[in-house]
DNA sequence: GTTGGTGCAAAGGATTTGCAACTTG
DNA sequence: CAAGTTGCAAATCCTTTGCACCAAC
């Protein structure tokens, strides 16, 4: 199942309405091999398919957001679907400065041991996100 | 050393000026327990000392930014000192969702690790940063 | 047919730029 | 004194809000 399909089924399933412009934006992000802001997916939709107004694109992304299917990438500025089907526990981003392609993770004992220094700190840890930017298989050649 | 005190230093080493409104955004940002917006850091200075311009304060921040004075947290949009001598390598902080206040920490083997995980995954990770949010010791009771 | 969603207009912030006047070293 | 900095004005960009119209269920 693509993204753009397991997207629309969340939507459909928590009773929200399956638009043209929640379409067009889910497709967007789904295709996308990095971080797209609002402004990136305005002028995308400005070229290929049908024009989509600004306020649309941000309303549809807070949305997405709020159902976890798209991530904010804080050091881009910018959102990426979320292929992690589990709805908890923390995302990790690797971002890579070459293609500005990017790809996220989970990895259990990491979370375990950033809590566990935060920990020896008196810092009682919740949540965290972390982003790594470096080069990717294909651009590290 | 205080903070503003070696702030004043590196400046000055670099062949920066030392000037007022610089002096001013220093000891803000030192003083402050938490992340500051540059919009933070103007009212507090049209309460407390002189008026500064909002212009200036973006400068000054993107100066010390450059200098690795202070770093940029992601996850509330503001700024801090940065208290770590070491240029080099990725910061961690813990960020208190009861009082706001934030601690920077860096830990060798968690960076170790971080790359790692990233480099079983083709990726050649450089840097990154961590975000944590919880409870400081004095919020947990 | 309802309810929720979209588009438009406009407001509100945040951030950047150009340039003349000033201050530091 | 010269070079670097500041303050102001204004431009630009990003994001949010209110409301009438429209489309999905």
């Amino acid at each position: 199942m693509s993204f753009a399909e397991h997207a629309i089924a969340v939507l459909r399933e928590k009773g929200y309405k399956v638009t043209r412009p929640r379409r067009q934006v889910i497709e967007a992000i789904g295709r996308a091999e990095g971080a797209m802001s609002p402004g990136d997916i305005g002028k995308m939709m400005g070229e290929g398919g049908r024009h989509l107004d600004q306020v649309t694109i941000y309303r549809v992304i807070n949305l997405l957001c709020s159902l976890n299917l798209v991530h904010r990438v804080f050091s881009q500025g910018g959102y990426v679907r979320c292929d992690l089907l589990e709805e908890e526990g923390c995302h990790r981003f690797l971002i890579c400065r070459g293609c500005g392609s990017l790809q996220e993770f989970r990895d259990e004992a990491l979370c375990r041991q950033e809590s566990e220094a935060a920990r020896k700190l008196g810092f009682r840890a919740e949540h965290h996100v972390t982003e790594s930017s470096g080069l990717c298989r294909d651009c590290r050649d």
